[in-house]
DNA sequence: TTGACATATTCCCATATGGGAATGTAATCT
DNA sequence: AGATTACATTCCCATATGGGAATATGTCAA
């Protein structure tokens, strides 16, 4: 079998440097797919590509104002990346300390030279 | 252009529901790729493609031991995408809350009835 | 209704998988 | 050296994009 596809879940839909900056656009605001292009540097179509995919996995919201489609990043399915990225935070903290005590024992010995 | 690369970046390498696995697996112990495929019910040649993926973005380490490699969580290079996400924390918060209202004002209305 | 504006969808195409099977390679054992 | 163990890589293939261009659809204004 192939890939999965991006519509799959949140995790694969926001793989994407396009996505995120999307979700990250409409964090706080709706915007229409021309505003959204205009901000990003996107062709039309392309943006309407990418927020298919975001509404399919539930990542955006859509209202329809007139003719234009606002749509707003729905951040609660963001949470479940969240919380799985969570479960290593303890480890990368744990690297670090391991790194800082590296680099305070290396400056006890240059202390002694 | 096509769809980016999985070995762009975390964000992309994480996308694939294996290599989570495979990320949740080693995080806090090495395995060698014959009993990471064991565990999670792989293919060898799958493991050691999705584990490529890993190395090459690097979100694992490998270390040889006999003939063994033995692969290990680089828990850091899962920070950024913790701290991506982070930055939408408070707006599922505010979304909780606008729930938590709504339900509130639903109860009040219930005992009224 | 006609025209303009805002989006969505479809086509075409080069590229990137991911899985399975088979094969190549490195290290250990006898 | 020859056999075995542990991995990595390569082939083949069906599928999934993502971008650009062109077109279809929906809504509002005159």
């Amino acid at each position: 079998m192939p890939r999965a596809a991006t519509t799959s879940d949140a995790f694969n839909a926001v793989g994407d440097p396009c996505r995120r900056a999307i979700l990250s656009l409409l964090a706080s605001d709706e915007q229409g797919v021309t505003a959204i292009g205009a901000n990003l540097g996107l062709e039309q179509p392309s943006v309407s590509k990418h927020l298919r995919v975001l509404k399919d996995v539930g990542l955006v919201r859509v209202r329809r104002d007139g003719r234009q489609m606002l749509y707003r990043t729905n951040a609660e399915v963001i949470k479940p990346i969240h919380e799985w990225t969570s479960k290593f935070e303890r480890f990368w903290q744990h690297q670090l300390k391991r790194i800082k005590e590296r680099a305070e024992s290396q400056t006890v010995l240059q202390d002694k030279e």
